[in-house]
DNA sequence: TGTACATCAGTGAACGCGCGTTCACTGATGTAC
DNA sequence: TGTACATCAGTGAACGCGCGTTCACTGATGTAC
């Protein structure tokens, strides 16, 4: 049954990445690994030959899920090149899209409380992230002095986030959406 | 052994509440009712007397805590009569003392994204707390007409959550208490 | 290049453990007369 | 008001279950000659 060099290592890559999602869908403690293996198509007892342990998949499964959330939301502001570059960003964010869809999306928003009780690794991956995200968004406010672009990256990051999670945790759809828009307007005056 | 009705229900009161602070520690589903019923003076055994099951436990707990951090949130605007209330709020949600302990303080922000993935009962009693905040909030900003003020509330709250939960993610000191800042400063500009 | 052997990715059963929940029991409290 | 009995808060042992982890095994892959 030994596979290849090659294939095992698509394998791994195959159980990290369902691991981001399902740890985005279900929360983490809350996903075993039976669960999870079998999502990825594998049987659980496979686990440790790429593995020591749940706690080091949760770390990589972490960084897996923040790398691509920092590029697409670089990528969103890229694209629409005119105009501020916070508001591209909130527009995709803020979305009933995104709102909907926690095991796509921003792992902060799907994890946020669980990362900050996360492991050092985990939280070292997600400072990681963090710390791009700032650096890159903020050189990309032209009109503004590098410090005060920092903060202004900052205050919309922590904003969206909030009002993402938020949206999530409300029952009453009128008042989801209402917290959306109002952020997507203010990001925009920052 | 059989406990007074009054004590029984001093008893109750004391296990929600000490539910209110170990989920907000330690996350919902990584606290166990043993740890629980031992953190309230009790055995396990006794739990199914007060209720029928964790779950129930669990949106009673977090309505125990919703209820004081909404109180204590108009509190710290009320004190302060002088200047934006929102600015007072502020400083009390967005200092190193809260985000050092959030077993005792804002339940949005210490089980943010297990909130979001709640049952129904759990999430009610979260949207009752944020409906009641964002009303109570509105009225007390003076200069402004209701439905503005109740769009500056909830921006404001978005990015409060936002950035004490970023704040508590993040490893590096500095950049913690920089996202504070940032958000403390914002509020007020809002 | 071909052959013999070691390696190891993946399977499926089993491990101990702690979880949420149930239960028989105790004895003080509440109730009926 | 006093007495007899039912109730039930709290204890501690036990339940089944799913968890993370380990292990013997299989057989294709990788390696040494």
């Amino acid at each position: 049954m030994r596979k290849s060099k090659q294939e095992a290592a698509r394998t791994r890559q195959r159980i990290v990445k369902t691991a981001a999602a399902e740890f985005r869908r279900k929360g983490i403690s809350e996903t075993g690994l039976s669960e999870l293996m079998a999502a990825a198509g594998l049987t659980h007892g496979g686990f440790y030959r790429h593995f020591d342990s749940k706690d080091q998949l949760v770390a990589e499964a972490c960084a897996a899920a923040v790398d691509p959330e920092v590029g697409s939301l670089l990528a969103a502001c890229s694209h629409k090149a005119k105009g501020n570059p916070l508001e591209a960003i909130a527009a995709d964010y803020l979305s009933t899209k995104h709102r909907d869809d926690p095991s796509g999306g921003c792992p902060f928003a799907a994890l946020g409380s669980e990362l900050a009780r996360g492991d050092d690794h985990t939280r070292a991956a997600a400072t990681a992230g963090i710390l791009k995200l700032v650096d890159s968004l903020a050189e990309r406010l032209e009109k503004t002095k590098p410090e005060a672009a920092k903060k202004r990256v900052l205050a919309a990051l922590s904003l969206m986030l909030g009002a993402l999670t938020l949206s999530r945790i409300v029952m009453d759809p009128k008042l989801s959406v209402d917290i959306l828009r109002q952020a997507k307007k203010h990001v925009a005056d920052l």
